[in-house]
DNA sequence: GCTTAATCAGGCAAAAATGCAGGTATGGCG
DNA sequence: CGCCATACCTGCATTTTTGCCTGATTAAGC
C-alpha cells in the first residue's frame, strides 16, 4: 500500500468529490480517481459509495478515515516540531470568518506577517467551513457562535458596534438594516439588536456581512448597527448614537486543540491578536491561547 | 512530503545501509538513496549521519523514526482490522529461532498453514534479530532467554532433551559436545548441562545448533544432550540415558505486544502451538497468548 | 602496501504515474 | 421532453520515477 494515497483519500472524504479533492490537492481529478481505485484495490475494500450526492464514506471508509486523520495530524506535528525555529512558519493556514472581518484584517500587518514567514500560505474564506476540517490547520473568527465539534472558542477581542445612518439624508429612525446569518448556529446577533433598538422598528434588509449593510445605509435604506471600524471607514455614512447606544460583541477565535500548538497556527493566532485593534477598532482580550 | 518515503526511511534505519534497506523493501539501492535524499530535502533535516559504520540516525532522525514507527504500526493494525475475516491472513511474518527448531517446525503442518492463508509469507531466520524490529510482525522462539526490549516471552512448550551417542562406537563417557551461543543473552544452557553431567567431563565441541551437534555425535566426536526430536530422527545415533538423565527446556515465544493482535501474528502463533508437539516431541503449554 | 569486498553515487533506458483531451452519464430546469 | 451544467471515466503524450550498469570510495585482510 502506498501511504501517500491516504492523503488523497482524506481529501476526497473532505471534498465529497474527486474534482473537489483534486482542487484541494492541486492535482488532476483523474489522478485522484486512479489513486482511490488503487487504494481500494490494495485494501480490498470499497471506501466510498458512489452516489448521486457524491462520494459518501462506507463503514470501512469511516474507519480508514479515522486512522488516516490520526496519521495526518501526527505527521503534521512531526514536520512542525522538526522545522528550524529560526526559519519562518510554513504551510497552509485556513482562516474562516465574516467577509468584512477578514477584509479589514487583511489590510493590517499582513505584509509583515508574510515577509516574516515566506512559506506561510493564508487562505481566507468568508463562508462557513463546509465540513469539519479535522486535521487541517484551520482558524475561525466568529462572534458569539459556539465552536463546532473539535474546536474550542477563545475570546479574542471586544469589538465595538454603533448605529450609523446616511450622512446626506434625513434620519428616519424607524427603518433599519440588520445583520443576520440563518446558517450560523449559536445565539443570534439579530435578536440582540432587536431588543437593543426596540421592537417597533421596521427591518427593511438583513444581510450576512457588515460591508453589505454599510453600502445599504449609505444608499439610504435605513439605519444599522455596524462595527465602528466599518462604519467609520465608509464614506457617506455617519455615526449617530442618538438612534441606539453603542454595544460590544466578543470576537472568538475557534481553534482545534489538536493543531493549536502547530507553529503556523500560533503565528497566525498571534498576528490576529495584534491586528484586531487597528483593524477592528477592538480591544484585544489577552486570551490564554495554548502555548 | 511523500508519506511513503517514511517507509523507506524506517527500512534504512533498521538495516543501517541503503543496500540492506533495498533488500528489505525488495527494491533497488539507488531508489532507496534517492528517496532518502528527497525526504531529507523536504524536511530540511539530515536524518542520518553517513559514517564509515553505515547510516546512523541523527537526533532529528531519532525523532522522525519514533513517529514513523507509530504511523507504521497504526497502519498495520488498520489494514489488519480491515481485512475480510473469511480470507486468510496476509502479510509478512518473521520467525526467529534456532535452526533445528525452525527446520523441524517447517516440516509439520506448514503446508496446511500456507494453504489456508495463501497471502501469508513466513520468513524464518536461524540467527538473532540484528536490530530491534519494532513494528515488523516478528515472532521468536528461544529457550530460557529473556525477551528483548518491547517483546514479552510466553512459555510455549516443554521440550525434552536426552543424551545421545554414536550407535556404532564404543561409548566414551568423558567426551561431550554441547550447545552454546555466546551471542545470546539470558541464562546459559551450557551452564545447566555442565552441572547436569558433572564437571569432570571434557567438552570437545560446542555449537550453536542441535543439528550440528547431532552430526558430531554421529561422527563419534562424543556424547551430547540433544532434543529427543532431533536425536531420535538422526540415523546413526542412539539415546543413552545412562550417560545423563533426560531434562526439559521451556521454549518461549517472544512477541511484541504492539503487534500481538495482528491477525497474521495470531495465526502463526496458533500454528506454532499446534506444531511443537509433533515437531519437537514437546508438550505444549497452553499459554495465555493475547486474544 | 596491495588486494578484496562492500557500499554509495551518477548516467541512461525502461516502466510507471500524471495531465490533458474527449466521451459519457446524471440531475436540474424550463 | 430536450437542453445545460456538472462530474466522472478512458486513450494518449509527457513527465517523473525506477532499475541496471558503471565507476569511485572506503574498510578489512593478508
Amino acid at each position: 500500500m502506498n501511504w501517500s494515497h491516504l492523503e488523497t483519500f482524506i481529501a476526497i472524504a473532505r471534498a465529497g468529490s474527486l474534482t473537489g479533492a483534486a482542487h484541494l490537492l492541486g492535482t488532476d481529478q483523474t489522478t485522484v480517481g486512479r489513486r482511490l481505485n488503487t487504494l481500494e484495490a490494495d485494501l480490498r475494500q470499497k471506501l466510498f459509495k458512489r452516489s448521486k450526492a457524491g462520494f459518501l464514506l462506507t463503514e470501512a471508509g469511516e474507519r480508514v478515515l479515522t486512522d488516516a486523520q490520526a496519521v495526518n495530524t501526527r505527521l503534521s506535528r512531526m514536520i512542525d516540531d522538526l522545522a528550524d525555529p529560526d526559519r519562518g512558519a510554513e504551510g497552509i493556514v485556513r482562516l474562516f470568518g465574516n467577509t468584512w472581518t477578514l477584509a479589514r484584517l487583511a489590510s493590517r500587518g499582513l505584509d509583515a506577517l508574510t515577509a516574516r514567514h515566506p512559506g506561510l500560505e493564508l487562505r481566507m474564506s468568508g463562508r462557513l467551513p463546509p465540513a469539519p476540517l479535522h486535521g487541517e490547520t484551520t482558524l475561525a473568527l466568529w462572534f458569539d457562535a459556539a465552536a463546532r465539534r473539535p474546536d474550542i472558542a477563545y475570546p479574542l477581542a471586544n469589538v465595538p458596534y454603533a448605529a450609523y445612518c446616511a450622512a446626506d439624508r434625513t434620519v428616519t429612525h424607524d427603518r433599519w438594516v440588520m445583520f443576520r446569518d440563518d446558517d450560523a448556529d449559536g445565539p443570534s446577533f439579530a435578536r440582540v439588536v432587536e431588543r437593543h433598538i426596540g421592537v417597533d422598528r421596521r427591518i427593511v434588509l438583513t444581510a450576512t456581512d457588515a460591508s453589505i449593510l454599510a453600502e445599504a445605509i449609505r444608499g439610504g435604506a435605513g439605519i444599522g448597527m455596524l462595527p465602528t471600524a466599518v462604519g467609520d471607514a465608509t464614506r457617506g455614512i455617519v455615526r449617530d448614537d442618538s438612534c441606539a447606544n453603542p454595544i460590544e460583541r466578543v470576537l472568538h477565535l475557534h481553534l482545534d486543540p489538536a493543531i493549536a500548538d502547530l507553529r503556523r497556527a500560533q503565528v497566525v493566532a498571534r498576528w490576529l491578536l495584534d491586528a484586531v485593534e487597528p483593524a477592528l477598532a477592538a480591544t484585544p482580550i489577552r486570551a490564554d491561547l495554548p502555548a
